[in-house]
DNA sequence: ACAATTATTGCATTCGAAGTCAAAAATAAC
DNA sequence: GTTATTTTTGACTTCGAATGCAATAATTGT
């Protein structure tokens, strides 16, 4: 039986640094490449000698399976996308990081995508589908069609700090509207009756839910309230004081803003540009409870998120979706814990 | 011509929400996979009337090449990893959406990755040669044997900000060193001749650049400085604070930051707890200039590290080392814009 | 119209690990 | 020692896209 010729021997000279593959392991070890497969799978029926045998020469050679070839055979990536807006108020680096914590500990790794303009939206999600990632968790706004491809594509999606009124999307939040009335009453609870309130995004829905529970609150107290259209920046913020300072308009007692950046800008303006004094001359409180609420230029009175237990939510429920993904949409609402400051 | 029977036909029903592949896509352009291939594939060989026939098909079934399968042929995963600590000063979010949008432009996507403890590390690794990334970018440290390790796989590794004697690593950065003596000149310029340094943590080279390159100006010119050991928190910022306050030695008239949000920790310490103006009592300096450092409380005089140019730097890097991997290693360092605020 | 080019196309193979299945080896049962 | 049972093992196929190569079609020149 006379084999053509070129190219034809088992043993090529490879490439210098060529990744071992599980070929190259099995031949070091004298198996057969199913046995070294099943050495890397958890559970799998392999004798104590071969394991030996296969793991010493993976050491050898520095072997890792690779888990793009592993990807397209077991039609899970191990990759979930996380996709951020490019102006995040909540701590950043904590949070991506008891992300990766909470996934690692599923062998999940993290795929991550910042959207700036919402035209970007449908070019990253292009590239998600691409990726063959098992599961999103989206910190940035969906459109319904969006949703939809998801759906269709049997991607789970658990959105982190977004809110949908359609019950049939999962979710992972804090119960805004309850924590700004929380902070209402305890402004109210302090005797003061005229407030401003400084809004967030008009498109953010977390935004107007934290509006309509501090109005609602106000309204059921029959306190009077200004409400300073704002977009969770700090200019946004100091604009707005320097517009309610020089309005003819009697002062508020208090300013409820939509986020603590907004809070910060918002107590710099008032000291350093109409020398009062908080809290003594005007109440201030936040939201969020950021690491610089904390600093005692501020100390702010605001509601601060439990973050790593949201993380862990949306963590738990991504991936228990990806097990069955017959599991229905679920949404959870953390309440945010009132943290009183020396701002109000 | 009969067939057998069972399993046997064309038309196999897909299961209900299958992904759609090139196959499909093939089939119902009536065109071979190859066609279906080279229409996704730039300067490839197809004409007008099939491409047009495959658009349409991809189109009706929302096809998009499969990521993973692409990466095992063309050995090219278009993943980069992220290897960034739970702790970064610098503004994560705008630089992480800066990353991202430099590298989109490649076509690269980026696998975050996050390590607390040094031990991580390893396990990181691990997971990083698993998926087969065509690069790397730490804003980690690394150890001598890890960064073999990448050299030995033929990974192209760029670092951000860390700072390495051995000429043979690639790296993008802010010249520390002369960016403190800066500050330094600065402070002198304004008279002060007293002052207290207080150093980050002693396992960061970039918090040692920062450090000697105040001492060695401070020395230069021959004036009075104690150190104070930090770590690069608010919290060490303060408790330094409270020692020099406390100490019986003279008060400085300058205290050297070795990141902003010490000298935030440092400022607001002085005024709350010794009730001392900023910066008619003692100037304050920082480096970074992160977003809280224009803030009115604090307004600081720092060092601007040009976040975008260091980002597009370190990926050009490392792109370039991607396509040819013989390109010797650079470094790359930037100079920091110093920016006198109020503090100082 | 016919040969000589050039542009398109499809077939078959490849990438690396995992899973199926039947053969082979080890163990247990008698 | 032989048969029945369980455990290990390797040969072969699969996942989905890309590519070398040969076959085919379209274009050009004469």
């Amino acid at each position: 039986m006379e084999k053509s010729s070129v190219n034809n021997n088992q043993k090529v000279a490879k490439p210098a640094n060529h990744r071992a593959t599980s070929y190259d392991v099995a031949r070091l070890a004298g198996v057969s490449q199913s046995a070294v497969s099943r050495c890397f799978k958890a559970g799998a029926s392999v004798s104590a000698k071969t394991r030996a045998k296969v793991m010493k020469a993976a050491d050898e050679l520095g072997y890792q399976p690779n888990a793009i070839a592993r990807g397209l055979i077991t039609r899970r990536s191990n990759i979930v996308a996380v996709i951020t807006t490019e102006f995040t108020n909540l701590n950043y680096p904590e949070m991506m990081s008891h992300l990766n914590a909470k996934l690692s500990e599923h062998g999940v790794h993290i795929l991550l995508f910042t959207v700036g303009a919402a035209s970007d939206m449908r070019a990253v999600l292009d590239q998600i589908w691409q990726y063959q990632v098992d599961g999103i968790i989206a910190a940035s706004q969906f459109s319904d069609d969006q949703i939809a491809q998801c759906r269709k594509r049997g991607i789970p999606l658990v959105f982190y700090n977004r809110v949908f009124s359609d019950s049939s999307i999962s979710s992972v939040g804090c119960d805004h509207f309850e924590g700004a009335k929380l902070l209402v009453e305890h402004l109210l609870s302090r005797g003061h009756k005229r407030f401003a309130v400084y809004s967030g995004p008009n498109d953010s829905a977390v935004a107007q839910e934290r509006l309509q529970g501090a109005v609602t609150q106000l309204m059921q107290a029959g306190a009077h309230y200004d409400v300073y259209q704002g977009d969770y920046t700090y200019d946004s913020a100091a604009a707005s004081t320097v517009e309610m300072m020089s309005s003819t308009r009697e002062l508020p007692q208090a300013v409820i803003c939509a986020n603590d950046i907004m809070a910060i800008g918002c107590i710099d303006t008032l000291r350093a540009k109409f020398g009062l004094r908080i809290p003594e001359d005007l109440s201030v409180v936040g939201f969020d409870g950021i690491a610089a609420s904390k600093w005692q230029a501020y100390d702010l009175t605001t509601i601060v998120q439990p973050l790593e237990r949201m993380v862990e939510a949306t963590v738990s429920m991504l991936m228990e979706r990806i097990e069955d993904s017959s599991i229905p949409a679920e949404k959870r609402q953390f309440g945010g814990k009132l943290n009183i400051g020396l701002s109000a």
